[in-house]
DNA sequence: AGCTCTATGTTAACAGTGTTTGCATACTGC
DNA sequence: GCAGTATGCAAACACTGTTAACATAGAGCT
């Protein structure tokens, strides 16, 4: 409550986190195309242009958006890393990927879309690869025999299970409930993980 | 050349299909959020308001896009179904469906975002299910005690390897070329769906 | 206190966009 | 050859991101 401030002065006092929140709430509601500078501004209740003052461009608003996300998506994968034993940490530590994407779709399709460039932001670079850190340890201990590649295998999975279920393209295939069926996946891609991956077999 | 018509007539003839090259020129160069109507009228010498009247709207000229994606995203599926002896099939398939992704980043990147509508466009709804339908086969032999299971698993953990590859996220964790990397990941994937997938362990 | 400097707002304007409306032109079938 | 329809154009509307010039508030110094 101490954030909100019904009183309009000319100085706004907190326009930057303003903007984000109010950009945040719209993700959820719309896509993020339509997250609009003129529309955060008339929602925050400032000038067109105010907004850039905090932000130099709508990317940048969108980057600064994106950042926030992976660095919730670190803390509550990073929460699951230390909830769960071994043995189930790479299992809760899926799930919780997945639920992710599916709680906020439109933060998570932002966070690794065009719209944002994970190579020109700084902060955006760090906060994406922190998220990936702590996923990548809890694979890769399912797979010592070749961790990285192992990390990716699931990494790769996951994500494409969160985007596949965003585009609602695997219902009508496997028509249950989404929970248990992310839980059965999840458990049964781990097994294959475990018991499969043999020594890599050579190509020449 | 027969479709190229270098004389101005008033009425273009084929403009319809002129857009729709247009844009998909266009989206190897930029991104699909730089399509603009206008911007391809003017590509193709028509007025700003010529395409009304074979795209009902922006949205709608996006979507015939990507349901063409699909078609040759579907057609490139099953030109490796029918290559590959059943041994090599969903490997093959595997790595196609990565590479399509890489040579046609935007255009992949379109086929699944959110700015298509695969619930109310039936021409693309169904071009999708075509695509998915090939890929699905042969993973499903490749688990054949859990069929759809194990076909969504394949399907995603391909789906987000590619996402990854495209977001020039996974390159600095696995600086390898590309083309290898995708390789032995799917060999190394495929060796565990086939060794891995036991009777699902029953949660209760 | 007052005075300056900087941060943060405002207003007005520009170029560009998607889309609609009304009119012009060409093709098609009788 | 003539009606009807398909396909083009021009002008306008509401909207967007972005910039420039100006206004106000707060911070720091004397």
């Amino acid at each position: 409550m101490s954030t909100s401030d019904p009183e309009p002065t000319y100085h706004h006092g907190a326009l930057k986190r303003a903007l984000l929140d109010a950009a945040l709430e719209l993700l959820d509601a719309e896509g993020a195309e339509s997250i609009g500078l003129r529309d955060l501004a008339r929602r925050v209740g400032v000038s067109p242009a105010a907004p850039y003052r905090h932000f130099s461009s709508r990317q940048a608003l969108l980057e600064a958006v994106a950042t926030e996300g992976f660095e919730r998506f670190a803390a509550m994968m990073e929460a699951q890393e230390a909830d769960y034993p071994e043995a189930e940490r790479f299992q809760a530590m899926a799930e919780a990927y997945v639920r992710f994407a599916l709680v906020q779709p439109a933060l998570f399709r932002l966070m690794f879309s065009r719209q944002v460039d994970k190579q020109s932001n700084r902060a955006l670079h760090k906060a994406a690869l922190d998220a990936y850190g702590s996923l990548a340890r809890a694979a890769a201990r399912e797979v010592p025999e070749a961790p990285s590649e192992g990390a990716v295998i699931a990494w790769s999975f996951v994500h494409g299970l969160s985007m596949l279920l965003l585009d609602e393209q695997i219902l009508g295939v496997l028509p249950e409930n989404t929970d248990s069926l992310v839980r059965s996946l999840a458990r049964r891609f781990t097994a294959s993980l475990r018991g499969g991956v043999a020594p890599a077999p050579q190509v020449r």
